[in-house]
DNA sequence: ATAATATATCGTATATTTACGATAAGCGAT
DNA sequence: ATCGCTTATCGTAAATATACGATATATTAT
């Protein structure tokens, strides 16, 4: 975003447009469902699942991690991974809402 | 993308992470919002309201068309453009599912 | 024919995203 | 203390995305 005119949209769409973002990979996608499917998963079964090295892998993670949709917790030398429930069921609800506002739907 | 690993994603994910990717910008959700509104705008009506250059607006409207949000339709001169109520309540589907496959929702 | 209007596209600059290998940092076991 | 394992981060390259002004194209009106 070259320059921030951005400032001027909506609070909420802002939000929204965020999280689609963050969902806009099929890698992951691919890796919420993988942690719904396990409950929790490490940095490393989550590579094994994903054809992609281990630095993207991780990188997608992160990008997960940043709008809150998962949430990881070190223990020893791994990072554990699952969904952060509240905020999958926030986005569900955010989704739904957009949704709810067209004529159509 | 710089090399296309992506082929190994499933299908059903990629279509998503696609219209995930054109609802990854606020202008481009305001312009949804604005367009069920109104039924049908043409382009300088959407620039008036949207905080962009017209050339940019343009662009926004392409990428919505793009992955069959919005219709365009030239009138003489002027383009008016509308939701594809069809691809919005296929989206609406498409998340409603993705979110239903979780647990917790 | 010409002018005015509307809009898509071009050219371009900058920022961000995606991908990878390499490295660093942390932990557990030896 | 060192080695092995796991994972995040760094550095980097290539591709995309975002934004704008300028231009081209098409239509309507004069």
């Amino acid at each position: 975003m070259p320059l921030a005119k951005t400032d001027t949209f909506d609070n909420s769409d802002k939000q929204l447009a965020d999280i689609a973002k963050a969902l806009s990979h099929p890698a992951r996608i691919n890796i919420l469902r993988i942690l719904n499917e396990r409950n929790s998963c490490i940095t490393g079964e989550v590579v094994d699942l994903i054809p992609l090295s281990q630095s993207t892998v991780s990188q997608h993670l992160k990008e997960l991690k940043r709008v809150n949709l998962i949430k990881g917790e070190i223990e020893g030398p791994r990072t554990s991974y699952c969904l952060n429930e509240a905020m999958v069921e926030k986005t569900k609800s955010a989704f739904t809402k957009l949704f709810s506002t067209f004529k159509c739907c």
